[in-house]
DNA sequence: ATGGTTGAATGTCAA
């Protein structure tokens, strides 16, 4: 099966290139970031006359997450699902072909030093022992998304400009370091190696696409019985350049299961 | 360089 994650940066204003992409395409899996819409009107029908079955946790004006698949998803759970932590749209947890999907849109963090840059790093936190507490690392699992956080030197450009910052802060990278230490491979890193290979490039950097100023911040990571199915795993740029684009694109990863 | 552009909503925040 194909999977495939997108931050929409707002699906309304993307629907139509999101539902070209996909007939053309057809990933049996797809994880939305920022859908910036409520429940009651998430274009559920657009999708399912394609063909998916569609979930989604949303809210009002930001983050929203959902996810399409081929075919029936099971298991499903909104949320971290308990009162230890606040819960905005940002999880979506279910299983398809039995594989366990996660689809997360990791808090930004919008600058140190504010209490945003915290709770990303207490997002992460729970969102380790959300991991911990449901699933174990011998079981299929993927767990893909809007990570916000480029892992290493090779994930951003101008890594000694931005080392430290917002995205790129050792705070950050340890948090994630210790959910991937869990047992998760990153599918992209699987296959391909070096800088260059960018998810999102920033609407307020001129040419910032032409001129490849961008970051790999979309990731797909899998429990080791999925990463050994792997067979490739890409980036999508030229959906980057597409008509009103988000200002991240598709990742991809085809696993032979 | 503390700007730049975009979406959701329609003033202004978040990214």
């Amino acid at each position: 099966m194909v999977v495939a994650t997108y931050n929409a940066a707002g699906l309304r204003a993307r629907l139509p290139g999101v539902l070209d992409w996909l007939a053309e395409n057809e990933p049996d899996v797809l994880g939305i970031q920022e859908t910036k819409v409520v429940d009651d009107i998430f274009p559920m029908a657009e999708f399912e006359e394609l063909g998916y079955s569609v979930v989604v946790n949303g809210q009002k004006s930001w983050n929203g997450v959902a996810l399409l698949a081929r075919g029936p998803i099971t298991s499903l759970r909104r949320g971290f699902q308990d009162d230890l932590f606040p819960e905005d749209a940002r999880i979506i947890t279910g299983e398809v072909n039995g594989v366990t999907i996660i689809n997360t849109y990791v808090p930004n963090g919008t600058a140190l030093g504010t209490d945003k840059f915290e709770y990303k790093l207490r997002w992460l936190e729970r969102f380790a022992k959300y991991l911990g507490d449901n699933f174990r690392p011998d079981q299929p699992l993927i767990w893909m998304g809007d990570i916000n956080i480029a892992p290493t030197d090779n994930d951003v450009f101008d890594p000694k400009r931005h080392w430290g910052k917002v995205g790129f802060h050792p705070d950050e990278i340890s948090r994630l370091e210790k959910i991937v230490n869990w047992g998760l491979v990153d599918l992209f890193r699987m296959h391909t190696e070096g800088p260059g290979n960018y998810t999102y490039w920033e609407f307020t950097i001129p040419g910032s696409v032409q001129r490849n100023l961008g970051w790999r911040i979309d990731h797909i990571y899998a429990t080791k019985p999925v990463a050994e199915a792997c067979i490739r795993s890409w980036i999508d740029k030229d959906a980057r350049s597409a008509e009103r684009p988000s200002d991240h694109t598709y990742v991809l990863a085809k696993i032979d299961i």
